[in-house]
RNA sequence: GGCCCCGUGGUGUAACGGUUAGCACGCGAGGUUUUCAACCUCGUAGCGCGGGUUCGACUCCCGCCGGGGCUACCA
């Protein structure tokens, strides 16, 4: 009947991958008793459930299979994302904010969003701010939340009083020098083990078994071993009764019926404590998926000098923020065929934390500009319009828009718009150099005639402007670029432009026609005194 | 030092014991062309090393090397 249910929920990878353990399970249901007394003297099991089942649970008693099982497992799935509040939202925070949401979005779940904020001096309000900031701007709406963790103080305070009351965890007076000390004599790969005390004052350390493993059931990874042996009796709560991180995450999760925990391979080391704790706390822990980290072009971590660090980064890079997403959920995960452009739809209906690699990736910013110019390209003008607005702080007027309509196929991001359409709101600062190039004895003969040519143009629009210019280039024999080039310099100032008839027409026959004129008399000019 | 994770071209990935090791970015060449892009075609480059297991290993096992994380009365 399990398996049944796993196929019909599930079908397809999830449920291969889950298919070693299914057996394994199915075994230990044909001789429960026995086997599951064994398996948790030897393991201390504490572990996440799979996608298809539930793993052996922590608690002293087994419960036995039932309909009321079944239905848990129906529950909604609900992701978090906990940032720390140290500043601007990195790069890899915002991937681990994307898969959270990709996850919920996926399963129809929510995504909570909880301040870690139990350092008072890091967690800043301008810090949160910054984070929602980033969040928003990725439009990664979360569901509930921002919860403070710092205010979820007493409830901290509660929990830690039942496991001090249960001998789960105990006081302790020993000081960090002393567990060292401790070390020192017992070797270090042998986990400290403290002497209770009734110092109101001392640290609370949790009792952590002396034989078996913890077991993480890692979504990514598979199964990750811990020795508890080799596991510190840790601290929960300072001497002044304020909690410490792996407490309070364990509790907040528990809490907060957390049904996945999606975060970085950074905390992979943590999580063996925060089951523990949830298991001194007799309550089942989510799953875990721990996803690799990312680090810069040259393999370090990643950093302001070491590309793009912040999302605020690369939104004052001129990224787009389906782009960003679709690029960073590339980053680790992939779709199993060669699909790489996808709508933030489509990541959501095909994105699975399961199907997230092992290996860490590095940040590429050129792919990140390649998948960039795409999205910007598949716009609608009104939209492109809009977003190149917001991002000029200009109104997006009909000027606006008949810019971006000719700069649309050309920009890879958005802050190379403007450069290539600047001249269309103010006059160009001609280049030198570009002058220098263009602007040949033979050009001004041509620019003459063109000037002449366009002057009758009307409607002064693309295709009239294109059949009036080819004119003068059949009467003159020349190439196109020996009359578009001029053109291009006199109206733009540079080399560099959108398509020189669509730019014309942009311009208008007046601003065009002047600009025009004005080259030539610089020439004429130049030659005058020179 | 201890515990843990990872290792396919420059980068992101596919391959799940049998493929000429696929795709994408980048890079190079050519094409298109009014500039620059875009676009099209072709090309470039990879299984970290060494042992096993197997008729056969990128795929499984072991060792090594390399990269990374954690190792706080930080988060």
């Amino acid at each position: 009947m399990w398996i049944i249910t796993a196929l019909s929920r599930e079908p397809g990878r999830a449920f291969l991958n889950s298919a070693k353990s299914a057996a394994v399970y199915f075994v230990g249901l044909h001789i429960r008793g026995l086997w599951l007394n064994s398996w948790m003297a030897s393991e201390r099991v504490s572990s996440a459930r799979s996608n298809t089942f539930s793993r052996p649970p922590l608690v002293e008693t087994w419960a036995p299979i039932s309909m009321s099982d079944d239905s848990e497992r129906d529950e909604k799935v609900r992701v978090r994302f906990a940032p720390s509040p140290t500043g601007l939202l990195h790069i890899g925070g915002a991937r681990t904010a994307l898969y959270n949401w990709l996850q919920a979005r996926h399963d129809g779940g929510a995504m909570i969003l909880r301040i870690e904020d139990t350092d008072r001096e890091r967690s800043t309000p301008d810090n949160v701010e910054q984070i929602l900031d980033a969040l928003r701007w990725l439009e990664l709406e979360w569901d509930e939340g921002p919860k403070s963790q710092y205010e979820r103080g007493d409830r901290h305070v509660e929990v830690l009083g039942s496991l001090l009351a249960s001998g789960a965890a105990y006081r302790d007076p020993a000081t960090s020098q002393d567990v060292k000390a401790w070390k020192d004599r017992h070797g270090a790969d042998r986990g400290y083990r403290g002497e209770a005390s009734d110092d109101p004052g001392a640290a609370v350390r949790l009792r952590v078994p002396d034989d078996g493993d913890t077991i993480v059931q890692d979504l990514i990874r598979g199964e990750v071993r811990f020795p508890n042996a080799a596991a510190d009796d840790f601290v929960i709560a300072r001497g002044d009764g304020s909690v410490l991180y792996n407490f309070a995450v364990a509790v907040d999760d528990a809490d907060m019926g957390i049904t996945d925990v999606i975060r970085g391979d950074d905390h992979l080391s943590n999580t063996p404590k925060q089951l523990l704790v949830m298991e001194a706390m007799g309550v089942e822990p989510p799953r875990y998926a721990h996803l690799p980290l990312l680090h810069g072009p040259d393999g370090k971590k990643l950093s302001k000098r070491n590309g793009a660090a912040s999302v605020q980064e690369l939104r004052e890079r001129g990224y787009l923020p389906a782009a960003v997403r679709n690029y960073l959920a590339l980053l680790g995960w992939g779709t199993g065929d060669d699909t790489t452009v996808m709508s933030t739809e489509q990541l959501i209906e095909r994105f699975d934390v399961s199907d997230v690699g092992r290996s860490s990736a590095i940040f590429d910013e050129q792919k990140l500009r390649w998948l960039n110019g795409r999205f910007m390209r598949e716009m609608a003008l009104d939209e492109y319009t809009a977003v190149v607005a917001r991002h000029l702080g200009r109104e997006p007027d009909e000027r606006l828009r008949a810019a971006c309509s000719i700069v649309q196929d050309k920009a890879q991001t958005l802050n190379e718009v403007w450069p290539l359409v600047a001249f269309l709101f103010e006059e160009p600062v001609t280049d030198e150099k570009a002058w220098r190039k263009v602007m040949k004895d033979g050009a001004f003969p041509l620019l003459e005639e063109a000037h002449a040519a366009l002057s009758g143009v009307d409607p002064f629009e693309p295709g009239q402007i294109e059949r009036a210019l080819a004119s003068v280039l059949a009467e003159r024999d020349v190439k196109p670029g020996k009359l578009y080039q001029p053109i291009r310099v006199a109206i733009t100032g540079g080399t560099v432009s959108p398509g020189i008839f669509e730019s014309l027409a942009a311009l208008g026959r007046e601003a065009a026609l002047r600009r025009m004129r004005r080259a030539l008399d610089r020439d004429r000019k130049a030659r005058r005194n020179g």
